[in-house]
DNA sequence: CTCCAACTGTGTCCGACGGATACAGAGTAT
DNA sequence: ATACTCTGTATCCGTCGGACACAGTTGGAG
């Protein structure tokens, strides 16, 4: 059976001999994430997958080593290529476009937060993103490691929101939810979490899904710019100019 | 059965009639922690947690309505009381020990990484969490919604970069891990991902373990920190000191 | 053209797991 | 002492991932 690795980065090779396959591997994710979508990770089965197919469930285990596999394939098909960024932009405008795109893409696909975790092989869209992002930080004076960090930085941000910003659009009720949860648990003990109490009174509704990202976002990237600053400083004096 | 916010925050109320039940939800919890510690959250059977405890699987559902309680229960558990902040330290300093803090709890319970997902009912260790976060900020100028946001963003960068390194002490040699998956798609592809694999080139093995968590921190609490000036700047007039 | 090897999809089987239900025993209140 | 309540157990079921053997299909070698 084909490695994982070759699976996503090698294209697939029809066999020589034998009866044509009746499948696709890009079908077969497909299906898989048709399925994810509509009632989330745990509702992708074999079974449910082969019947979207037209096949039989160990139909699959030709094209596929085995579950963990295919969903790997799944995240790497639904975060798709990344878009080519603005030409001319600064590297700020473009990486902030960047985390907008990778939010869009897992708001769009939430069951790709639960996977996008822990030692995994890393499949070319991927790789793709993270291509862009060091790319945008170029010549910004930062070390690769620094860019590298960055874009961990930046994806965390993202994914974190993004896992905040699904729980709440698929909670009972959406319109009232604003982390309802919380609100719930919080009643009648207020003296003993005072800070987190005045916290939420003060925030009230004024809160929309977006600001939490856009302030993560302004953060991390003023935090970023004074980064590249200081560098700039040290290599060619003090600026005349900034972003 | 109780329910899971009871489970959480209500103590355990021994029943007045009947035998004298055996188990603690405590003992139980702490069972599959362990159990978790060692073979992951798939280790984590009712079978293997009934084992460990000496009773049969079907007992443990007289303390805990399903599995998914129990793994609840366990992330709190295992997340603990956040540390007591140093007195009179600065915000910049309480958030940064706070900040490590998670760190190192995440860094110690793996699994909780995967768990601490999605729409889910917090517990108080958790909550206590949060509101050690919030207290730091308390009189820094920022708004509730802000204090909020700030705590997200730090934990997400804490969650990502714990993930991380667990991904990569688990890899089968972690001496020379240092990303190695990447390293191997990488091979034969520079052409392809040019800006990555300078990055990676330069980048090299200064980078320690923790390095790229330092950096985000920095980053982020630099962040913070020019909008926490910009609002004094707004109600004060200048600052004639800063941190 | 024939035969063989390679390959595909199918049916059947198994083990692990989460959970439901019925039941027997233990302990307390009356 | 009796009745009631709660505990732990045994047994059963459905679902899921996966192993395996088998039959049918296709293309190349003789």
């Amino acid at each position: 059976m084909r490695d994982l690795v070759t699976l996503l980065w090698k294209p697939p090779t029809p066999p020589r001999r034998g009866p044509r396959p009746t499948l696709t591997l890009e079908s077969i994710t497909r299906a898989g994430i048709a399925a994810a979508d509509a009632n989330g990770l745990t509702g992708v089965t074999m079974h449910r997958v082969a019947e979207a197919v037209g096949v039989t469930k160990m139909a699959l285990y030709r094209y596929v080593p085995g579950k963990a596999e295919l969903v790997a394939l799944m995240l790497d098909c639904a975060i798709g290529a990344p878009p080519d960024p603005r030409p001319g932009a600064s590297w700020r405008e473009t990486l902030d476009a960047w985390a907008r795109g990778l939010y869009a893409g897992f708001c769009a696909h939430p069951w790709a937060l639960e996977v996008a975790v822990g030692d995994r092989v890393i499949g070319p869209n991927e790789l793709t993103w993270l291509e862009h992002a060091v790319t945008a930080l170029t010549g910004s004076g930062l070390d690769g490691g620094e860019m590298l960090d960055v874009a961990v930085l930046l994806t965390g941000h993202v994914r974190n929101l993004a896992q905040q910003v699904t729980a709440i659009s698929s909670a009972p009720n959406p319109e009232r939810a604003m982390s309802s949860s919380l609100h719930l648990v919080l009643a009648g003990r207020e003296d003993r979490f005072p800070a987190v109490t005045a916290a939420m009174a003060s925030a009230k509704a004024v809160e929309g899904q977006d600001q939490a990202l856009n302030f993560g976002l302004a953060r991390i990237l003023d935090g970023v710019g004074t980064l590249i600053d200081a560098r700039k400083d040290r290599v060619l004096g003090p600026p005349d100019l900034r972003l």
